[in-house]
Formats: structure tokens, C-alpha cells, sequence
DNA sequence: TTAAGTGCAAAAGCTTTGCGGGTAG
DNA sequence: CTACCCGCAAAGCTTTTGCACTTAA
């Protein structure tokens, strides 16, 4: 994330927490900067050990509860994938993920005509829709090269 | 899941096994009997006490290692959603979900302009796309119902 | 001042692992 | 017969909860 986009996030932040009655808190800041650097759509416990290094003595539990806090406030998102931990987006624009299911990274992508689609009328279920998400699922280039060495041994 | 669909399912399992090496067993045929019938998008605790009404004494770990076995098979899939409990997808035909993030269920549906979507060129990502899914994500009539009702109290 | 926030410890929830006995092939 | 599979118990990992102390406003 460029840093203009980094400080306008974090003045989004400062502005939504007084407007909501929350208290600003060493510990949110540099939660909300450490996922904003991180760009690998961390876990709640990658995002942890970024803090650790610059708040010692910080609590997993305050990591936790915060990530939820700033998902509440749509300054982040939980991302979907088929694993068991809860990872974090820090993208909020439109965009796509490629996620490898061999080692369960994501890979941002941006495509023209998955950006064009449009919500389809969803009123037959009763549902309303706030966000459409592409994902598409496959093996990265370093885990099929692991593969096949794996193969030919 | 119709009957001729499911029976069809069934018999993949038994020749993919014998194909593989792997034992037809009492345990197998039942959890994947359930998975079917189960068409809520099932975790493997949602399995676990299906099956448990028929094969007393079955272990929930046969349960969770069957679940993974199918999966690898192709026979069933895992779902992508934001939560934390790997939840099973029966269903391998074409098709799309709307995720309820507030009771965190699925609903399938399948739409014209959602299925004429092509997997757009990833090979800029060095990535081998096996799958696109199309997730809607929002919040279904039920949830905006007690939501309202939450409110006016 | 004081209610919200934090850290700590413990619990809770989901899943995996190791192992001895059981069973399909 | 024997390699694979199951049940059991325990561990492992991620996340949540309860409570007393701290701190932003």
C-alpha cells in the first residue's frame, strides 16, 4: 500500500473512532499500521508478531479483539478461503483473489471483465447483497515446481 | 441431492477407491452418504452427528479424516467464506453462493451472467487457476428481519 | 473522574496426531 | 496374512471470555 493511501486509512480510522466513541489506543494504531504493511492478507497471529516488535508486552487478545473492531468499522475485511484461520484484507477497492490451495497464499488481481460483472437480482432469495467477491482457486507456480520435484524423486 | 445424482456420486466413491487402493469401509460409505444428504454446506462437526445417528460410536476423528480423504478425491469440496470452521461443499456442478455473514449460512444459486464468466488469463501470476468461484456475500431476509426488530426494542 | 480498553490467565472450539487393536482385501 | 483403517486419548492451534488494572477523554 502506497503511503498515501496508508495515511488516508489511518485518518479514516482516527475520524470513524471519535465519531463512534471510541478510544484512540497506542495498541490500535500500530494494529491498523501493521496490517496495513502487511500484504500478504495476514492472520490475526502474523499480525501479532508485527506488533510484538513495536509494543512489547502487547496482548494476542488485544490483537484479536482489535482486527474485529477495525473489520466492524470497514477499514478491513476478512477474507474468504476454504482454510481454518481468519485472514485479513486490507484492500478495500474492487478487486480479486487468486489463493493457491497448496500453501494458502493469496495473490491480488485486478481483471477487466471480472470487474464488470454485475450483482445478479438475488431478490428471489431474500438476500441482500453487499459485496461480490471472485476467487479463483489453484496452485501457485512454487508449488507446482515442488510438486514435480516431489514426482520425480 | 436427487437420488440418481447421489447414486451416481456413490459409485465414483467406490471406483475411485479401488482405483486408489483405498478400503471400502462401513465408516467411508456412511460419512459420505451423510455429506449428501446434508445439503447446508456442512462443517465436520455438522457431519459427525449425522453420522453418529447410524454408526454408534463412531470418532469424530474418522469423521474429519474422511471428510479430507473425499475432498482429495474430488468427490466433495471445501467451501470459501470468512469464518473459521472448515465447512464441505456436496455440490460440483457450476455454481455460486450467497454467505449470510450474520448466521454465516450458504445459499447456492446459480446465475447466466455469473456462469458466463471466463477465467481471465493468470499467466502474468505464474498461476494454475483449477477453479472460479463467485461468492455474494450480505445478509439474507431472516438476519435483516431480527436486525429490524433489534432495533425498534 | 469514569467508562472503555488492555493484559493475563484460563477456557472454549476446532482439528490433528500417535498409537494399539481391528478388519478389508 | 498384513497393510490399511478405526477408535481413543491427548495434544495443538486459533480464538474467546472473565476479570482486575490502566488510561484516554
Amino acid at each position: 500500500m502506497d503511503e498515501a493511501a496508508r495515511q488516508e486509512r489511518i485518518a479514516e480510522f482516527e475520524r470513524l473512532s471519535r465519531e463512534q466513541g471510541r478510544r484512540l489506543t497506542v495498541q490500535r494504531r500500530v494494529i491498523l499500521e501493521a496490517v496495513l504493511d502487511l500484504d500478504n492478507h495476514p492472520s490475526a497471529d502474523g499480525v501479532f508478531d508485527r506488533v510484538a516488535g513495536r509494543i512489547p508486552g502487547v496482548a494476542r487478545t488485544t490483537v484479536y479483539r482489535t482486527l474485529d473492531e477495525l473489520n466492524s468499522m470497514g477499514l478491513i475485511s476478512k477474507a474468504c478461503h476454504p482454510g481454518r484461520v481468519v485472514r485479513y484484507d486490507t484492500r478495500i477497492d474492487h478487486h480479486h483473489h487468486l489463493f493457491c490451495t497448496s500453501c494458502n497464499e493469496f495473490i491480488d488481481i485486478t481483471d477487466e471483465r471480472l470487474d464488470a460483472l454485475v450483482i445478479p437480482d438475488t431478490s428471489g432469495w431474500d438476500f441482500e447483497v453487499s459485496e461480490l467477491r471472485v476467487q479463483l482457486l489453484g496452485t501457485c507456480g512454487r508449488c507446482r515446481q515442488s510438486e514435480r520435484k516431489e514426482e520425480s524423486k
